[in-house]
DNA sequence: TTATTAATGCAATTAAGTTGCAATAATACG
DNA sequence: CGTATTATTGCAACTTAATTGCATTAATAA
């Protein structure tokens, strides 16, 4: 199953490397207009994810955002990080600030997931 | 538009209560199995949520749970905790803990939304 | 006891994402 | 370079969670 270099990859990546940012399918398709398909947007990510150039979060709007891994070790993503969902330019950012906390007594984790909505400094 | 009593609107609201924790509409179908249709659950549930007296908060699975309100105010619903939900038993509760961190430098907060998922004390 | 209209049930729709399948096109190999 | 292999694509159809339209039912105010 060896991947292959098409158009479609090659242009969602570039967005997703320009964008420095976690793009929705939603966003891409806006991007990239009717030079391929919805579905192929879809199928393109997910292929990123699982060959883990990419991750794909789901956002407190209910939508997947996919990005580059950066700081991701292999299968371990690192998600211990606020996320910022600015409702201006609908942009998805990682950002410094850690998530921390402490469960209660004899519970176990999986995994967290923190948002925060509002308006970026260019939307503010 | 004055709203009244019936009888779907009390179980639904007896399982809230009984439940003292966020419930889904899947959960709640489960629960009343056959005896009242699907989207009367969600449109009981929004008015709720109209009134007042309860809140939605769409969690980390992509699925709105609902809560009854507390410490909510007016219009003004509490949420600076972390939800904890079970895959276990599925059950969604809110933790002391709270939520705490600083925006960058210019940016605007509308909203924060903190999701740890894992296993309860029961289930663990 | 009846009239008003909120609430319900059922079918259909929306939104985000996935799946099946035949057609297309990268790429490995002779 | 030409051909065979099979990953990738496009299109239609499906899934899941939730919402909407509309005729019917049933709380409740009079």
């Amino acid at each position: 199953m060896n991947r292959r270099n098409t158009p479609a990859k090659k242009m969602i990546m570039e967005l997703l490397q320009a964008a420095n940012s976690a793009l929705s399918q939603e966003r891409i398709e806006a991007e990239v207009k009717g030079v391929m398909d919805r579905v192929t947007i879809y199928r393109v990510l997910n292929r990123f994810c699982e060959d883990g150039v990419t991750h794909k979060i789901l956002a407190d709007d209910g939508k997947f955002y996919f990005a580059l891994c950066h700081s991701c070790e292999e299968h371990n993503h690192a998600h211990d990080h606020f996320h910022f969902r600015c409702l201006g330019c609908e942009k998805v950012e990682c950002l410094q600030e850690q998530v921390t906390f402490t469960l209660p007594d004899g519970y176990r984790l999986q995994n967290s997931s923190s948002w925060i909505t509002g308006y970026c400094k260019s939307c503010a």
